[in-house]
DNA sequence: CTGTCATATCGATGTACGTCAATAGGTTTG
DNA sequence: CAAACCTATTGACGTACATCGATATGACAG
């Protein structure tokens, strides 16, 4: 409820003037992705070989400690970009491929 | 030389694992997006009658004052997303629609 | 040249956020 | 139960940035 989520929120920036709340909801969805990190573990995630990987896997690579890449992954959860799923010990997450193009087509130009 | 400029940076998200400097370079991309005052601005150029459109008509629909305005525009122009052309005493803006393209590709699913 | 208008810059202020060490919560193994 | 491990939360710190009023810059009109 802090985030407001994303949904098919607006039309392509070129089809018509955005209004406040649109380029609200727009704005919170690209801030989601305008970070390196988050940037670099959704491609870690997107490029995992079943479709998903273990957040353990994702320390390492992204180069930061682990409450902070704990930190970013909730971010991507409550963006709704990136699924969480608890499995005993561990925690695996895949992406949510909709939710990505949500924001890929509010760029369509002409 | 403040922003790293975009270019046909990476590959899409999906297609390989972004590498430090791809990351850091989309990031900026998406942060010039990731603001609803710019997100605005933006479709309302993208909308203009004739492609172009005086900033001075820009002040009053996005309700912020003429100096943010003028400071959203500058990063959206550093950014390479949208260009400006002076004429005598007036500035038009158009947007640079490769720019976005860039952006959108990199969000591209499988 | 003087005044008016469009735009940019400056300085200040408050807030948002990325980061980590420390710690807590919860699960598996022995 | 105890130890080991994965993950989340907390608290603190520094930096980035959106915003505005005031002011500077520059162009045109009379």
């Amino acid at each position: 409820m802090d985030v407001p989520t994303i949904e098919s929120c607006c039309a392509p920036l070129a089809e018509e003037p955005l209004d406040q709340a649109d380029a609200e909801a727009l704005a919170a969805g690209f801030k989601v992705l305008a970070d390196p990190v988050r940037l670099r573990l959704l491609s870690l995630v997107a490029n995992a070989p079943e479709g998903e990987i273990c957040i353990c896997d994702l320390v390492e690579p992204v180069g930061r400690s682990q409450p902070t890449v704990s930190h970013h992954l909730s971010i991507l959860v409550d963006a709704g970009l990136v699924r969480r799923e608890q499995r005993g010990r561990w925690a695996w997450v895949s992406v949510v491929p909709e939710r990505l193009t949500v924001l890929r087509d509010a760029l369509a130009m002409s």
